[in-house]
DNA sequence: TTTAGATTGTTATAATATAACACTATGTAA
DNA sequence: TTACATAGTGTTATATTATAACAATCTAAA
């Protein structure tokens, strides 16, 4: 369940934006979209942003330096996360597989060590651009 | 197995001085070590960089912005990567476990398609830090 | 109400990465 | 050999992504 965290006015404004982007969002376009409503500069965004990512409302996509919202209420706690990216049209999707998770979860490295938090993205190509 | 590339020069100069540091290293400090050889401008490292990745000599640590030289000769050809991050020295490791490159490569996301590119990052304490 | 912590607004700057263009080396094929 | 294609180089300039520093303001709890 995600635990609700009250939004602060420039987060909900950036949260907003992001969530009904259909594509990740960048900073600077994250940026140019709310300069309208009063938020001018880069580390206004980047404020929001990294709150946004620490609470599990968003996620950084890493491969791209971009922003997509969580639609997923497992990932807000563990920070463990999986993506599949289209090479071609970038459309990003997060994945929750309950298989994945776990199994990524319980994996051991060679030293026995396991890991709560990951970040797994998959690239290839998505059903349109097949 | 390895294939063989010829490396040019600047990207000998470069894989060699990745290949030798103990931990990822950035763009703009492969720079500043490599312009007593002559390599003086950004592009020059990046695009060794961009050639030495795409022939799997080397990562790109996404979540870091820096690079370590590959030790593990299946991911050469299959881009399939993944790694351990310490979240306080920050020392990677390639990970390469049979099994856990199998599980992803077998993955099937609810669409049932299957990838063949990845890069996983998994954080961490590593064995020092613990 | 006091106070600590989080958030904001602002300017400046750092760090990461690519565009564009002319030139050079290298391999392959007529 | 000569022509051609491909990859790599050197260079300048610029684009993109992200953080430092500091003063002011808001918010929630003691
Ligand atoms: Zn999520
Ligand atoms: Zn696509
Ligand atoms: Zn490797
Ligand atoms: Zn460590």
């Amino acid at each position: 369940m995600h635990k609700e965290h009250t939004l602060t006015k420039n987060q909900q404004i950036i949260f907003d934006l992001i969530d009904k982007s259909p594509e990740p969002m960048k900073a600077y376009s994250i940026l140019f979209n709310v300069q309208k409503k009063g938020i001018k500069a880069p580390l206004q965004v980047y404020r929001a942003l990294d709150k946004l990512v620490e609470i599990g409302k968003i996620h950084k996509i890493e491969s791209r330096n971009a922003f997509i919202a969580c639609h997923n209420s497992s990932c807000q706690v563990s920070k463990a996360t999986a993506f599949s990216i289209c090479e071609i049209c970038e459309k990003v999707t997060e994945i929750s597989s309950t298989g994945l998770s776990k199994y990524l979860a319980n994996f051991k490295d060679k030293d026995g060590m396991k890991y709560s938090k990951y970040n797994l993205e998959f690239f290839g190509l998505c059903k349109k651009c097949r």
